[in-house]
DNA sequence: ACATATCTAGACCGAATGGTCTAGTCGTGA
DNA sequence: TCACGACTAGACCATTCGGTCTAGATATGT
């Protein structure tokens, strides 16, 4: 157990990737397989349950992701507007380079079905912990706290529908007009 | 061709009612001909193409149902303003209705693969439509043509996001946010 | 050198997938 | 009454689905 073995790496980023550009039905096993070069066997060893062990592990990990460019939008940052912009943009960025079509990694995957308790219950846990996390750090930057939640609450919304026209239009324009909206001009 | 056979709607509205809650490849061709009580034999007889000639069907369908509840909520209001906040509030309450958990009929349906050129061109006529359906009506209603437009785009961005915001946490909070989130408090 | 636990490899499985096809039913106009 | 088009009915098909299983490779500790 000195360090994690790559295939476990690889399975999961190859699945986040994958499911975040076609949903979680949309992608076969097989092509996650193929995908992250990785055997069967070791796919049911490392998640006994499969398919949805799987994505559970991909989206916490993107969201892993996102938390990290969240906080390295807010390092150089002097206002919580700034790191915002950042954000956004590091995002538009990426969003450009997954071919324009990449989802919010998170809804892609784990928005199932309404039965699936267990999608739903991390979905909201992970949602809950991008809003903490925003907040905490446009508080660290000067805002009320009151405010901070607010800004919170329009970023991640507006966000999630910007992400949806960017696929929509094809383009991250809406993603970049996302602080615009917040802010106002 | 007097008026078109049951038939055909049941499948069409079936389809529509299922993609928006599981997404496209999260519904089986079998699940909608339950849906519908319809035989096969008919699906492929409306549809040569079978299920996705049926989800753009389907998509189309619902994109008229939402122009008409944009409509009906514009018909009594007094300005821009409370033509969409009555509209946002209409969604909410049908959001409700669908077990807090129904999608955007559009992107739940047509939110395929980046490869699908079809559905993805009409996604965006689709979401054109609604935009300059929204801009008219908030220009009857006294605005200025440009502020209709960012008006229509800000109400379609956010909304999506606050679609998507609603699934998550299980309520329609989210989607009867908007119009304070466009307008202000 | 050996024992043990971890991981890989892929053949294999039943179920479900979307789709095809042929036989037949039904309603309507000639 | 018959003929013809629209539509229904469901058996049937190849393929793919997610998942299981066993045999073996590989690494680690003694």
């Amino acid at each position: 157990m000195s360090n994690l073995p790559p295939t476990r790496d690889r399975l999961v980023a190859a699945a986040a990737l994958l499911f975040q550009r076609k949903g979680y039905h949309g992608v076969g096993v097989a092509e996650i397989l193929e995908a992250s070069e990785a055997p069967k066997g070791s796919l049911y060893h490392h998640f006994p349950n499969g398919k949805s062990d799987l994505a559970l592990a991909a989206a916490h990990f993107a969201a892993q992701e996102t938390l990290r460019i969240l906080d390295a939008s807010f390092e150089d940052a002097n206002t919580a507007r700034d790191g915002i912009t950042t954000f956004c943009y590091k995002l538009a960025k990426l969003f450009t380079l997954h071919d324009n079509w990449s989802g919010c990694p998170i809804s892609s995957t784990l928005f199932e079905s309404p039965s699936n308790q267990e999608f739903r219950l991390n979905t909201r846990e992970i949602f809950q912990e991008w809003h903490e996390a925003t907040k905490a750090h446009a508080i660290a930057k000067g805002a009320e706290p009151e405010n901070a939640d607010a800004m919170a609450n329009a970023l991640w919304m507006t966000l999630q529908g910007a992400w949806t026209m960017s696929r929509v239009r094809g383009t991250s324009d809406p993603i970049k007009q996302v602080p615009m909206l917040i802010f106002g001009s």
